[in-house]
DNA sequence: AGGGGCATGTAAAGAGTTACATGATTCT
DNA sequence: AGAATCATGTAACTCTTTACATGCCCCT
């Protein structure tokens, strides 16, 4: 199964969601750490509702075609369960756009490079800060179970993520200037 | 231009390399940042070299199809110059398998999350080893101009985020017990 | 004799992006 | 009146993975 059907099975164990709220929600905050547009989950969202994972109720709403709330289920329940306690999946598969300019860094002289950092360092204090601002909404203590838990701990991820982006930058900008 | 072109064009501008050879470049230690099958880089290899931006010799070696070096053209390395001059794209398009099982987490046990969690701080150490004994092998100062500096700054991003993501298991692992 | 590494390719399927398409409601 | 948001879908394309295919050389 794929990475899109667990997001959009862990969304949808939270509470039932419209594809257009679970295309909301796959920008942020879900979008933090897996994306997908809406011609993607549409689809999806078929395919799943043909597996049985999901169910449809058509609910009343604006437009040319009509509006329908996906719900969890208990064979989608299931295959999200399953997953979780299949094993967990090796380290780095990812794609890092950023990390492949700076391999070829090399070849720009020193204050294009620093420029390039100081870019980056920018953009990381921005999503630091939208990080915060979303920690700041939460309670001090959650109980296991409430599923705020699960998004709390990928924002912590997140905010760590981005301080060491901001740490690496600033070392980097030292060793700069340092020649 | 694809990310995989700039992984390419990036590894030429240090030396001529074979496809074989790339490939295995592409799996460690550039894969740390972008992982591309040889089933990609051969034909992106031939379309690259259709474009002008790299070009082949015939050199001997075994198998039943002629082994090709490639090297860098001049375009190729304009184009390459071209891409690192560019805007640096925005955060996160980036997908972490690992982040999303931790977003519906707060639907398993909480010794079955600290299972999980310790499974992945194993992987999390030895990347950490494998990153230091990499960088081991590195030189205390490197000129700019040098493409180990390109490599170096990579591993040191990778050595980080590899800290951050052993202090986050650890933290995790606490709040789990403190229950 | 068999397995692993060297070396290059193709085919098919799945995942993801960009663009096209429609139409209602709400806000300025 | 026009723009933004709600709401769903399809088409074409690019990128990525998995599997198939060939054959030499070296080591045990």
């Amino acid at each position: 199964m794929s990475g899109l059907r667990h997001a959009i099975l862990g969304l949808l164990a939270r509470q039932p969601y419209t594809g257009y709220q679970i295309a909301q929600l796959m920008k942020r905050p879900v979008g933090y750490f897996w994306q997908a547009r809406h011609s993607q989950i549409y689809p999806e969202l078929e395919s799943m509702s043909h597996d049985d994972l999901v169910a449809a109720t058509v609910i009343n709403g604006p437009g040319p075609r009509p509006t329908k709330e996906y719900r969890l289920t208990t064979a989608g329940r299931t295959a999200l369960l399953d997953w979780l306690g299949s094993p967990v999946s090796p380290l780095s598969a990812g794609r890092d756009d950023f990390e492949l300019r700076i391999w070829s860094a090399w070849l720009l002289p020193p204050d294009q490079v620093a420029a390039m950092i100081s870019e980056r360092r920018a953009m990381v204090l921005e999503r630091q800060s939208e990080y915060r601002a979303i920690l700041a909404s939460f309670p001090t203590r959650m109980s296991h179970g409430d599923p705020r838990s699960g998004e709390w701990m990928t924002l912590q991820m997140g905010l760590g993520y981005e301080e060491h982006r901001l740490a690496w930058c600033d070392r980097m900008l030292l060793t700069l200037a340092a020649g």
